[in-house]
DNA sequence: GCTTTTTATGATATGTTATAACATATCAAA
DNA sequence: TTTGATATGTTATAACATATCATAAAAAGC
């Protein structure tokens, strides 16, 4: 799906939603679906000065990152400190359960889903240790094929 | 096992493995393993201070932590930005993928394995997605009972 | 339309986690 | 006793995040 078209159909969404996605705040969101990578709030201050001629403090950053958050726009990835897009925000489906691969050398992450079965193993598992599960999302460190190459190469 | 059998035990693993545990080395760990939490490292900069009247910087406990993760003794939580010590230190047995479930209110933590069949089938669709594993190691996002408990009475 | 209230953002300061760069100490082996 | 390896100390700074108060913009009630 063309980026354009994404984010259209994200204003749509928020439209119908009742989900205010403010200028700054569409800023925001834009930048980190038009990026391959996961960004920190300072990454995404530098790309909204450089791309948008904007300054914007931090403190927005981390409360427009919040907001998304909450609203199921955005990942945040507490592995690398980083956010990234919800790579289903165009689908009218709820999502199961996010796995995130993370490139542990560029940061390239790709969303995936946990199997039904993988997740109700894992929950059964943490239920019988006395916890309970807060968020169903699991992160994994990873390196993706290219940076594999890479290091192969480099050895 | 009792904290200070514990330490012993580990004491005489280190020798035979050939790891230094140094003086600095011993006061982190023992921190760790007296804890039922997950500390950061500020967090063992005051206990060293407090409990053991020795000021210690920063820098010299982020050298130490990684020591001693390199050697297994201990485990970085990604998920809090916290540290644990491995709860397999005293065993002669190598451990399974470790799978941390955090309490994100108190940062209790427990320490179990991830079932052979289940890290499979994760590591597979990691595999199909083009990505290649790093870390075996998950955290989880959880409550503990305890805290689980306090909250309802709350609400 | 105009005020009130709520919501969003800006500005500033500060807290928290982590690493870089360089210096010194300690100890064992040549 | 010098050298080399390893561990620790010192200082500075980078990177990530939140608290607090002020201001602006939008929505709700009249």
């Amino acid at each position: 799906m063309g980026k354009q078209t994404t984010i259209k159909s994200v204003e749509k969404f928020c439209n119908e939603q009742n989900i205010k996605l403010t200028t700054r705040r569409k800023e925001i969101l834009s930048s980190l679906l038009n990026s391959d990578k996961a960004l920190s709030a300072y990454d995404l201050i530098k790309i909204l000065e450089n791309q948008m001629g904007s300054s914007i403090p931090a403190m927005s950053v981390y409360r427009i990152l919040d907001f998304l958050e909450n609203n199921s726009l955005v990942h945040k990835l507490k592995l690398a400190n980083k956010y990234v897009a919800c790579s289903h925000i165009t689908c009218d489906h709820g999502h199961a359960s996010p796995q995130f691969l993370i490139c542990n050398d560029c940061d390239s992450v790709k969303e995936i889903s946990v199997d039904q079965q993988v997740m109700a193993a894992l929950k059964s598992k943490v239920k019988s240790a006395g916890f309970s599960l807060r968020s169903p999302q699991i992160e994994m460190d990873c390196v993706c094929s290219k940076c594999d190459q890479l290091m192969e190469k480099t050895t």
